[in-house]
DNA sequence: GGCCTTTAGATTGATATCAACGTATCATAC
DNA sequence: GTATGATACGTTGATATCAATCTAAAGGCC
C-alpha cells in the first residue's frame, strides 16, 4: 500500500489548465516583455514606467503610498528606485514634517522622458486590448482587482 | 510655447486605472506572495510549483518545452532550476538521440514534495476562486490565455 | 568530407522580488 | 521625561527575470 509515487496526471493537467496563479504570471511574463520591448528604445522597462507615472502627481508620495498602488513590497520599491536615482528621473527626499517617511519626486528629467514615453504606452496598450474581445478588457481589470 | 513640463494628470489617472500590464504585474505579485505563503511550510515558491507539476509527465521534458509552458525565457528556467537541482528535487539529463537537448525529470524527492504540495495548491486555489463571482473564473483565464 | 545555417542551452550582467532582520523616528502611557 | 510599542525605511541574501553573447551539436548544401 502506502502513498503513490506520483502525483496523478490529472491533477498535473488540472494545475495546468485552471491554475489563476500560474495563468496569471504566465501572462504578466507575455505582456512584461511585450511592453519592454516597445520601452526599450528609450531605456525603460514596464515596471520602471508603471513607477515613474504613478509619480507624476501634485504632491510627492511616501514609499508606502507607491508599494501599496503598485501592490509590490516596500523594499521591492527601494531597490526599484535605486537605478532610477542613479540616472537622475527620480529624487527622493527626507519628508520634513516626518522625519522617517521619504517623499518621492520625479526630476525634470523624469517628466521628460515620461512624456516621451505615453505615445509608446498609448499604442502599446491599444495593441493589447485589441486582443480582447469588446467589453472584455474591462471585465479582464475588474476581474484582476478582485485579486489584489 | 515648447512641451509641455509636466505629463497631463489625466494620462496618470488613465494608466493607473487603464494600463493592463499593470494590472496584471499587481495581481500576479498578490497572487505569488499568497501562494508562497501557502507553500511556504514545504519549501517551495509558486514559480518552483508551477515547475515542479510541469514537470509530472510520462516523458520527460526539454527545455524549451518547459519555458514555453511557462511562458518564460529559456535562460531564466534554466535558473530556476539550479535551487531545484541542488535541493535533488529535479535531473537533468543529456538527451541521448540529440545530443545538445537536456531532459528534465522529476526525482523520487520531488515527487514526494509535490504530493504534499498539491492539497496545499487545492485549498489555496479554491479560496482565489471563491473571490471572483460566478462563472468569472473561467472567463479570466481565457482572457489571460488570449494575451500570451 | 567541408562549410553554413539553424537549433538547444549555458553564462553574464542588470534589474525585480520578497523574507528576515536592523535602525531611526514618532506617539502614547506612565 | 522616560519607557514601550508602533511606524517608516533600509540592508542583506536568495531567487526570478530577461537581453546579449557564447558554445556545441544537428541538418542541409555543395
Amino acid at each position: 500500500m502506502g502513498a503513490p509515487m506520483n502525483p496523478p496526471l490529472e491533477t498535473t493537467h488540472l494545475v495546468r489548465d485552471a491554475c489563476l496563479c500560474l495563468h496569471v504570471q504566465r501572462a504578466a511574463r507575455a505582456l512584461a516583455r511585450r511592453f519592454d520591448d516597445a520601452l526599450r528604445p528609450i531605456g525603460l522597462t514596464h515596471g520602471q514606467f508603471s513607477l515613474l507615472i504613478s509619480l507624476n502627481r501634485p504632491k510627492p508620495p511616501g514609499m508606502a503610498a507607491v508599494a501599496s498602488l503598485l501592490a509590490m513590497d516596500r523594499t521591492t520599491l527601494t531597490a526599484a528606485l535605486k537605478p532610477l536615482r542613479r540616472r537622475g528621473l527620480v529624487k527622493v527626499k527626507a519628508d520634513s514634517a516626518d522625519r522617517r517617511g521619504r517623499l518621492i519626486t520625479l526630476t525634470a528629467r523624469g517628466r521628460a522622458l515620461l512624456i516621451r514615453a505615453v505615445p509608446i504606452w498609448k499604442k502599446t496598450h491599444a495593441g493589447v486590448e485589441a486582443l480582447l474581445g469588446d467589453g472584455e478588457s474591462d471585465r479582464l481589470r475588474k476581474n484582476l482587482r478582485v485579486l489584489c
